[in-house]
DNA sequence: CGCGTTTGACCTGCGC
DNA sequence: GCGCAGGTCAAACGCG
């Protein structure tokens, strides 16, 4: 198993160069800074023109409320119904992200074509059927990247149900599901961004049926830290030894959430992530409303740099502040070794 | 005991 | 239709 570490990732997501290709075709992802998935609903809301996000440089400013504030800002993703104005930066007016290549455009194509066929009504139950021919094309997914320490404003509580490499890629790919209720649809993988390794992209698919906890929890037996045994992947030893930083175990969210009572049932709904997701696939806009295709491609990518580095000269300009608002849990850091260090 | 991770096997979507 | 790869299941086991 490979093993990656989460202290390793732990930069800013201006690096974010390439991708997700391992995910499926239709995955994409955006690196958006602060927000997460504030834009989704908005800003590929099909009709709506990208709102932009209102990041000030330092939209966190006051560290205490910068949880808040991206709580808000997430808000829009769990609540669909409550559209949100975001005002346009730099980085995001620099993209449009319908069709801005011709590349782009027949990317998008193809996947309208596959959502159209693969069309079929599953739905009603949740039975185990159900789910699985819900998979690969038809699902919505929501693809972040995430740095370390954003991983650790995920409040809900996942549990980890398999872990696979991934055909091209050196890092392992996690599996999680809520569980936070059962009966929660909601899954999540995470993987650790090929092109760049400090980045790690988490794939969120379904939604939650059950407000968000409030608290983590601390787990009952969680996370073993795990023998050293498996011979580690060549492919990061430097991790490993990062790794052994991380002292406490722990899920990617655990959390118990249920001491405290939802202070704010809709509201809390939404920490989920506060790094650059995206929406992707619309087909079932029901889920999370609908949302126009979206594809990038490493261009994409190469690009943002560059506008990252114009807007502010370092992508940091919008992450730092709010990465050192929020000291990294140990849970993170170890969920994230765990599902990276993983690696059959 | 409850809940978490690990991991191999199995199932299924998808491309050829 | 076949084979590959991704996604999920479930048994085994660890931890508090």
């Amino acid at each position: 198993m490979e093993d990656w570490d989460l202290h390793a990732v732990v930069r800013g997501c201006s690096t974010v160069t390439s991708t997700t290709s391992t995910t499926t075709a239709t995955s994409s992802v955006f690196p958006l800074h602060h927000d997460p998935s504030c834009g989704f609903s908005s800003m590929f809301g099909g009709e709506q023109k990208p709102q932009i996000l209102s990041l000030s440089t330092h939209p966190f400013e006051a560290k205490s409320s910068s949880i808040e504030e991206l709580h808000e800002l997430c808000k829009p993703f769990f609540s669909r119904s409550q559209p949100i104005s975001l005002q346009t930066s730099p980085l995001f007016s620099s993209f449009s992200y319908s069709s801005a290549s011709p590349k782009l455009a027949q990317i998008q194509d193809r996947q309208q074509q596959q959502q159209h066929r693969s069309k079929q009504p599953h739905q009603g139950g949740s039975s185990v059927t159900n789910q699985r021919s819900k998979r690969r094309k038809n699902q919505l997914k929501k693809v972040c990247q995430v740095p370390v320490e954003n991983l650790s404003s995920d409040i809900w509580a996942w549990r980890k149900y398999g872990q696979k490499p991934i055909k091209g890629s050196p890092y392992p790919r996690g599996y999680y599901r809520c569980s936070s209720s059962k009966g929660c649809l909601a899954r999540k993988q995470v993987e650790r961004n090929r092109s760049d390794p400090t980045m790690f992209i988490v794939t969120y698919t379904s939604e939650h049926n059950h407000p968000a906890p409030t608290h983590k929890n601390s787990l009952a037996g969680s996370t073993r830290q795990k023998p050293l045994t498996p011979p580690q992947a060549e492919t990061n030893k430097e991790d490993q030894s990062e790794k052994e930083d991380l002292t406490k175990p722990s899920s990617p969210a655990t959390s118990g959430g249920e001491e405290e009572v939802q202070i704010q049932g809709e509201k809390s709904e939404s920490r989920e992530e506060k790094e650059d997701c995206f929406m992707e696939e619309d087909e079932e806009g029901d889920e999370f409303g609908s949302l126009d295709d979206v594809v990038l491609t490493d261009d994409f990518f190469e690009n943002l740099d560059e506008l990252n580095q114009l807007a502010g000269g370092s992508g940091d300009c919008f992450l730092d502040p709010f990465s050192s608002a929020i000291a990294i849990p140990n849970w993170v850091a170890n969920s994230a070794a765990a599902t990276a260090a993983g690696g059959s």
